[in-house]
DNA sequence: CTTGACCTTCCCGCCGCTGGAAGGCGCAGT
DNA sequence: ACTGCGCCTTCCAGCGGCGGGAAGGTCAAG
């Protein structure tokens, strides 16, 4: 099987299946006469999983981890559980932040006329992040858990 | 005033406060005869409103745009809002990414025994993403609408 | 006059690819 | 045999948003 049939199989573009060979994320492909990549059916396996977990926003690293863990008949499924731990915490993480982003983001723009006028609380906002806390807090009712 | 100055108070690295020059974002300092670059108050308060429009997740060139509108005294409102009610959906777009990832993520955890055995319905579900279709309904009781 | 903190430019590296150029290979058609 | 096309190869550059660090100039204090 050439590159591209593989990449095609498995959904992951040929410069990324290069890609992931010239990071060590996969090991190297064997060769033709003539120089090309050679692959295999467990080579698309792989990639299909890279493809799954890169798709769980697990960075090509972790993806790293994770395959090791998976050629590894005698690995404990803790390993793994932890692995996929972690990264709901990254995720989490990154989702408190947005929302955190987003609240402010959406609180400016309650308060924004956005009319032809010039007045606007959300450059006012964004000049003067002081004035962000107060966004949070100045309009709250009282029913609110701080 | 100096870069070193300007980004102790603007809590913008001063390395940073370079690179956002070199890309245009702010106009070339004025220099002194040795070719420091020279600040004022201004500037501070400029270098503010990026950092805060970077901390709500706006990219360089969004904050661009929002500059620009910040320093156009005859600017309409509904340009700003436009601007961050875009961003706000980009945001939104990001977050139900993420909660994706996490609930798939949570499903396959919740599925794997986390022992010193093996097995692990983490690294199949990865393996196989068919089964992460599966996984997303396989243990759904009936309360849940699609 | 020296020290040390500051400033300057420059280029490299990070992550995860993606695009493109320049050249070799394989096969079909004529 | 030759042409053409599509695939393959390598290498280099760039995206965003900086950060690190080298090599060198400047400034104020002692």
């Amino acid at each position: 099987m050439n590159i591209g049939t593989v990449a095609q199989r498995s959904g992951v573009p040929a410069k990324t299946i290069r890609y992931y060979e010239s990071v060590g994320l996969i090991p190297s492909a064997g060769r033709t006469a003539a120089g090309y990549r050679v692959y295999g059916e467990r080579d698309v396996a792989t990639l299909r999983f890279i493809q799954s977990a890169r798709s769980l926003g697990f960075s090509v690293k972790e993806v790293g981890a994770l395959l090791t863990l998976w050629n590894d008949r005698g690995r404990a499924s803790a390993d793994v559980r932890a692995l996929a731990l972690q990264h709901i915490a990254d995720i989490d993480a990154k989702i408190t932040e947005l929302r955190s982003m987003r609240g402010t983001l959406q609180h400016l723009v309650d308060h924004c006329a956005g009319d032809g006028r010039p007045d606007c609380p959300i450059l006012d906002g964004i000049a003067d992040p002081a004035r962000l806390g107060i966004a949070a807090a100045c309009c709250r009712p009282e029913g609110e858990a701080g």
